[in-house]
DNA sequence: GGAGGGCCTTGATGTAGATCAAGTTGGTAC
DNA sequence: GTACCAACTTGATCTACATCAAGGCCCTCC
């Protein structure tokens, strides 16, 4: 469970000090994890299940940031920048997780160097994703974001796209209505460029995606 | 120009280093620094000036992810992450900037613990403000994202707003054309939500924009 | 001075994708 | 089995914003 690439860095007396304050956590599918705007209870790493991140507008209208699966962590952001928890987060299955508290865990960072030069890391990845997110919603059309996404989940080898639990969900995060996402899947399965076989969808055209991502 | 908030926290030997590695740099008003794609070269301060970081689409659509003045940083995600330059930027004004290359960089980082902690905030800040846009762009309409955009950055006693040198700039940072924002400036104008003294704007009601801002 | 060229504004028209409205399908409850 | 509900699909319509086009203003340059 500390084997996820967060901690990949982190060894001996340090490794066992996370250890030490380490809580498990569980939450059944469908619960709420923290709201938005409430105060950030420290970093989780997610063990078993699967976790959506998500804004909502005032209007209702809700954004998924992101959806994490076991060895992904999140609030670590607000964790250690000291603020509110800027999104909701939601159990979308029966999930565990481990929390590091805020506290022991600001103190941990003080300490540690190496702790830190690997969370550095990450969120220099983190921002190059949410950098991806943005060019993605201002720079390309509905075509254009699903063939990236595509592309950037499915295996490159066999081609085998595994969408996350709900389409719904994957409309969020690309930004768009289920009904503009289901009717761009159904294009691209009739033009060719994918194919579906027992119910999971395979990229044929990788090509064909990639000049879509990049614009037509 | 070390009197930058990214590095209050660096001091003594570590700050002798940083300024042993730093370089000057300088260019004219509209001259490109770096271009996406390219290895990035290291760190940089800006001292004087004005930097526009924008990403580029395939289709020549451009996007500006950050205006940055004086004081302020830009490339460091890159630097620190090892990744090649994820956008263009490019000189508004006669600019100078420090540059601190790329390899003593890291290393300094490898050493130093206060810069790297430093570091870390600041790049949690920037994931917090990344979020922000992005929330922005899907979440808001309009008339939403440049009111929250007069809120952020006009004066809250004077409600004095300083726009950025060119409109056609702000326009593109909030994901709309600059016709689109001369028509939404114009109807706040004439609306009474905000007046204009001498060619600068001002806030009148900010209760308005905040309703705005929150989506209606 | 006049000519040219950005930047901004305002109006007319076009369009991608949202919204609204029916169906399918599949799963769980009884 | 039937009833119900949520996810998904597909079609018809609507709308916010982009795009196209024209004119005005303020530069700099000759």
């Amino acid at each position: 469970m500390a084997g996820c690439p967060f901690f990949v860095n982190v060894k001996g007396a340090a490794l066992l000090r996370l250890h030490q304050m380490a809580q498990i956590k569980s939450w059944s599918a469908g619960t709420m994890i923290f709201r938005q705007g409430q105060e950030c209870p420290g970093v989780y790493v997610v063990g078993r299940g699967l976790v959506r991140i998500y804004k909502m507008a005032p209007s209702g209208k809700e954004h998924v940031l992101h959806l994490v699966s076991p060895g992904g962590t999140f609030a670590e952001v607000a964790a250690i920048g000291g603020f509110a928890c800027p999104a909701f987060a939601e159990a979308l299955e029966e999930t565990q997780c481990v929390l590091l508290p805020g506290g022991p865990f600001a103190a941990a960072l003080k300490q540690d160097h190496d702790l830190c030069l690997g969370l550095l890391m990450s969120m220099a990845g983190w921002v190059k994703h949410m950098t991806g997110l943005v060019e993605d919603i201002a720079l390309r059309d509905a075509a254009g974001r699903v063939a990236r996404y595509l592309l950037m989940v499915g295996d490159a080898k066999t081609g085998v796209v595994a969408l996350p639990s709900l389409k719904k969900h994957l409309a969020s995060h690309l930004n768009l209505t289920s009904e503009t996402l289901s009717r761009t899947l159904r294009r691209l399965l009739d033009s060719g460029a994918l194919k579906e076989v027992e119910g999971v969808i395979v990229i044929r055209e990788a090509d064909t995606l990639e000049m879509l991502a990049a614009g037509e």
